[in-house]
Parts: C-alpha cells; sequence; structure tokens
DNA sequence: TAAAAACCGCGGG
DNA sequence: CCCGCGGTTTTTA
C-alpha cells in the first residue's frame, strides 16, 4: 500500500494530506507547505468546490465506538450548513462535551468536517485557530 | 495495571 | 455564573 503526502494552500495555511487512494489517513493545517502536492480534490475544495472531498473515506469512521458514530454523522452534514454540538450529541445518544472532544481529535478535517460543527449560540471551538473555522464556513458561504 | 481525577471545541438553569 | 454532562487522557498508587 504506497502511502502519499502532500499539501495545498488555504489562505494562510497549506493543508497537508496523508492519504492512500480514496482512503484519507490524515489532514491537519501547518503555515508552511509540503514539498508535494495534496490530491486534486483538495485543491478544488480550497478553491470553492466545497463537495470536492466527498469521494473519500476516513479511518476514523470505522468501528462502532462513540466517536465513529459521531464522526460518521459529521461526515454527513453537507458543505453550506452547519449542526450544533449538542445536535450532533443527540443524534448520538451523547453528550455535547463528548462531541467537541471528539472534534478535536478528528485525525482527518476537512474530510471529517468538524468545522461545520458549531455552538449553539455562537461559533465554537477550532483548533489550531477560530479564524480557520470562520474562512472554512465563508468558503462554504454560511455565515455565522 | 487499575482506579481516580482532571480535562473540555457544550448546554441549560 | 454555576453545575451536570460523558468519553478520553493523565495522574497516582
Amino acid at each position: 500500500m504506497v502511502v502519499n503526502e502532500g499539501s495545498c494552500p488555504l489562505g494562510l495555511w497549506h493543508v497537508h494530506v496523508v492519504w492512500s487512494g480514496d482512503v484519507v489517513m490524515q489532514v491537519c493545517f501547518l503555515r508552511t507547505p509540503a514539498a508535494e502536492r495534496a490530491p486534486r480534490a483538495f485543491i478544488r475544495y480550497c478553491a470553492g468546490e466545497t463537495d470536492a472531498l466527498r469521494e473519500f473515506r476516513t479511518p476514523a469512521t470505522d468501528g462502532d465506538t462513540v466517536y465513529a458514530r459521531i464522526y460518521r454523522v459529521v461526515q454527513a452534514i453537507p458543505a453550506g450548513q452547519t449542526r450544533s454540538y449538542g445536535e450532533v450529541a443527540a443524534m448520538v445518544g451523547t453528550s455535547p462535551r463528548v462531541v467537541g472532544n471528539a472534534m478535536r481529535s478528528n485525525p482527518t478535517p476537512l474530510v471529517v468536517p468538524c468545522h461545520r460543527v458549531v455552538a449553539k449560540g455562537g461559533i465554537g471551538g477550532f483548533s489550531p485557530s477560530v479564524d480557520l473555522k470562520r474562512a472554512l464556513l465563508a468558503l462554504e458561504g454560511v455565515r455565522v
């Protein structure tokens, strides 16, 4: 199994991707680019084609752990829409804090669009920066 | 190891 | 502002 690594620019950040075929193992945001390029679909996403990442799978959604169920629910949120931590929690049968925990340790942001999960009365948190969360939502035409 | 405490990207009172 | 929430991580023994 050949594993690739590459990045593409997104505003002040670079989206770093580790993938193999249509399976994305890791996504992270860094200030510096990688030597190779990320898959075409990521470049299209960054250009505003917000549905471009739906072709990918992620191991994060495998299994029947609470986190895997949360990631499946979040992956199903369409671009341009948001859900609150509490809404996701209700769908999975857990508490909002746990959804926040799962989002924080999401190994594949964008593929599992954790930026579409917001607080009921605000934007909620994001690592590495809530500004980036705002930028992603703006890219998808969401106003917060 | 195993048990306890701490930690939170929240929400409702 | 405070407290309950619950899965995970860290600490403690």
